[in-house]
DNA sequence: ACGCTTTTGACAATCATTATCAATAAGGCG
DNA sequence: CGCCTTATTGATAATGATTGTCAAAAGCGT
């Protein structure tokens, strides 16, 4: 084939940053991280594969309220939303039965099929509430 | 007070152009438009006073998927969240109390203060599911 | 009308993301 | 095994949206 695909290590690199990571990620932070770790590969790089997981449904991806884009590892099993602490990048797993069961209703009331639903909660976590991060101004 | 806040022509200008354009618009958009209809408003202006009424609640923001910010006449005050046809764009504003109250009980279980959250639905309205395009791929 | 302050607006700065393009390396083939 | 074709990489420039800067230009109370 024409379009053949070529197995890299920065691909393989990326795949498994992205599988070893807690929640959503920036490409930036990611691309951050795996340079913390001695890896050399580019920025552009990174964009790119990221990209192409999405595209292949091999990842999930949000704007997060600042405007950048958040990439996830699809676990196509186990579906469930995360808390983000926005200073300093937290991540705690929350199970969020009564939001799936409002989405697909409100969805429904409106004729909608097909629904997905983006949840996802960001807010200061506990030590960096009390760290004294306190000149924010609330956006909501 | 010496955080008066006083009335402008082009404060009146972007709200009235916002009131009357139909669903989502961008800054750059506006401002655009503003121009072609012959206002000498400048650009930091729109991004500055459509930034004000979002925090006023005279105006809801989204991200479209490209990254850009959006912005609307808030017709429901209040804050409240948005069902978006993934296929011809139809979006319906939804209020979700039980999502609110769920959103600042998760989050302050957990010590997270000033929580913000994203929960958009998106999906495929009546018209587009009955005109039948079914061959999307689910992300989740 | 006066003066104090907010607000504006042109432009620079910033931030994430994408395009560019020469150099590199993957994979097939002889 | 080594060569050749070509997808891919990566440093950097370019892009595009948004925000900061700051002098100049209005508001609003007096």
């Amino acid at each position: 084939m024409s379009t053949a695909k070529r197995n890299t290590w920065q691909r393989e690199a990326v795949r498994k940053a992205l599988g070893s990571t807690e929640g959503f990620i920036s490409a930036q932070a990611l691309h951050s991280s795996l340079r913390d770790r001695g890896s050399s590969i580019g920025l552009a790089t990174v964009y790119r594969t990221l990209s192409a997981l999405a595209d292949e449904g091999d990842a999930d991806s949000l704007q997060s309220p600042e405007g950048e884009a958040l990439y996830r590892a699809c676990t196509s099993a186990g579906h469930h939303h995360h808390l983000i602490c926005r200073n300093c990048g937290l991540t705690v797993e929350i199970s969020a039965d009564e939001v799936e069961e409002w989405a697909q209703g409100v969805a429904a009331a409106n004729g909608f099929t097909q629904p997905q639903h983006i949840v996802d909660v960001f807010g200061l976590c506990a030590s960096c509430s009390a760290g004294g991060g306190g000149a924010e101004h609330p956006i909501s």
